[in-house]
RNA sequence: GACCCAUUAGUGUAAGUGGUUAACACAUCGGCCUUUCAAGCCGAAGAGUACGGGUUCAAGUCCCGUAUGGGUCACCA
């Protein structure tokens, strides 16, 4: 096999989506895995179409993910340029040499012409094609400038009659038959090429060697081969991927919540999960491991593990791949990554003293299924309890006789505490349920509820024992107070 | 409408060239651990492979038909 040289094309048409960057995300493991080459290509050629910005979003979305360009667009190489509107030259020339050898020409159908002509088919139960009215004209080509002036477009010579076969790497043979295919259109009266021409174009100049795009193209390819015949050129290997479809095997749409790459960058998920969960979506590996960073990723990767049905998008396994790498993860990288979502939950972190975060998200980080539910969940360890969570509150404190006392005593015994650890609090709270004669457990969740609020998290004398000696007596304190309001 | 592609437990995926009682993960349920919630560990239940034919000693695996879902038939990509 040539060197693999594999291409990420996208349209600038819009904010990245989760199936483009699927798409991008297998052919950069692709190229990886055999040390090829990963190019970037921008196919610009709908100027209506053409989004303000999309083309950085683009961009950093791939490196959000860790996918690194090694030849394209922002990166260069020497069979630039990769944006398709700064190509156009080429494309005239292979245009020009199309018409000059009989298998394209100049169409100058209007319109309006074309819709009659389809409305007509359309009513005969005929497929939809163009006729051929102007196959024969040899209406002389002046130029791409020239097109709109002419009003007109490059058509096709198409072969009309037989059968195209291709071999779809994971398909294998798709045969179709020439007469369902039509004279497409090459160049636009704009002067641009359409997908389908630049597109073949710049895979043949840019030496790829494997075509790796979503299936919707599996119609489309055999007018590909077409022009790859035509030109005399070898067509590259083609291998389509399976549409991604929510649970309902739908199309995903904005309707499923997050289909743009962004959505699920401010839903807490990491990059590396996304990735992972990416890959997942339509191949799979031959181990049934299935958490695997970019390394295990490249060295697994197989085009033989490529899914031909649809992929469900299953949100569920997301959070949970989500949650698997949150846990694994340092408990200071944690909080730096978490920190966005602490601050714009206005949680002040400031002058926070870093190793005490990162002992905070210590304890949490088994229990945080994604970035988004820190300050929720971490949030007592930067400030007080502004509430008490309700049926807890009634259930924990109110129903327990005496927990006044109860409360009283053990912030006594803390404060008399000289060495404070994990330890000392431990048996300081033994200690004193005991000498209460109630079960220690009473005193634990009437402690846990004072102090953070909640009536969940990690073990209550890690708690105590981060947040010191000063906070918990000043919390509990607190409590009592809000206690002696409501009895 | 025509053409092309697909269809395995609730969900996602596995089962090289047809060959033991269809495997794994998520979710579910139960147990252990434990002060709670998670995590972790152990275990259970759950499909006979969309349906109907056929080929074969033997079929998720090959062939045909039907159904369902999807894609393409643009001067979009």
């Amino acid at each position: 096999m040539d060197r693999v040289r594999v291409r990420f094309a996208p349209s600038p048409t819009g904010l990245p989506h989760v199936g483009n960057i699927r798409t991008a995300l297998f052919n950069y493991l692709f190229a990886r895995h055999h040390q090829g080459t990963f190019v970037f290509r921008i196919e610009d050629t709908d100027r209506s179409r053409f989004v303000e910005g999309a083309i950085e979003k683009l961009t950093s979305a791939l490196e959000w993910v860790g996918i690194e360009i090694d030849e394209g667009y922002s990166a260069g190489g020497k069979f630039g340029p990769y944006l398709q509107s700064r190509r156009l030259d080429l494309y005239e020339d292979i245009a020009s040499q199309m018409i000059a050898k009989g298998k394209a020409y100049v169409c100058n159908c209007s319109v309006q012409r074309l819709e009659q002509l389809r409305a007509e088919q359309k009513k005969a139960k005929l497929n939809p094609k163009y006729d051929g009215h102007c196959r024969h004209k040899n209406i002389p080509f002046k130029g791409l400038e020239q097109l709109s002036q002419q009003n007109a477009v490059i058509r096709f010579a198409a072969p009309q009659e037989g059968q195209i076969t291709y071999n779809d790497k994971l398909r294998g043979e798709i045969t179709f038959d020439n007469r369902q295919l039509d004279d497409i259109v090459l160049v636009k009266a704009d002067g641009f090429p359409t997908y389908n021409f630049a597109n073949v174009v710049d895979d043949h100049f840019m030496n790829i060697t494997h075509v790796m795009r979503g299936d919707e193209f599996i119609s489309s390819t055999p007018k590909h081969v077409h022009l790859y015949n035509a030109l005399d050129w070898t067509a590259p290997e083609f291998i389509h991927l399976p549409i991604i479809l929510n649970q309902q095997k739908k199309r995903l749409s904005k309707r499923d919540g997050s289909v743009y790459i962004g959505q699920y960058r401010e839903m807490g998920i990491l990059p590396s999960a996304l990735r992972n969960f990416l890959a997942l979506l339509g191949w799979s590996p031959k181990q049934n491991e299935e958490i695997m960073d970019m390394k295990q990723l490249i060295e697994r990767f197989s085009i033989s593990g490529i899914t031909i049905h649809p992929a469900i998008f299953d949100l569920d396994k997301l959070i949970w791949i989500n949650s698997q790498y949150i846990a694994s993860l340092p408990g200071e990288e944690l909080f730096n990554l978490a920190e966005p979502f602490m601050r714009s939950a206005g949680i002040d972190t400031s002058d926070i003293d870093l190793p005490y975060a990162e002992q905070a998200f210590d304890l949490l980080k088994s229990r945080l299924p994604t970035l988004q539910d820190a300050p929720e969940r971490v949030g007592y360890f930067f400030h007080p309890p502004e509430q008490y969570e309700q049926e807890g509150w009634e259930k924990r404190i109110l129903k327990v006789d005496h927990v006044q006392t109860y409360l009283s005593s053990f912030i006594e015994n803390l404060k008399s505490l000289d060495c404070w650890n994990r330890d000392t609090v431990e048996s300081c709270l033994r200690e004193t349920a005991e000498s209460l004669k109630v079960k220690p457990s009473i005193l634990i969740h009437a402690a846990r509820i004072s102090v953070t609020g909640m009536t969940t998290g990690p073990g209550l004398f890690d708690i105590l024992n981060l947040l010191g000696k000063e906070q918990v007596v000043s919390r509990m304190e607190k409590a009592i107070k809000k206690i002696a309001e409501q009895v």
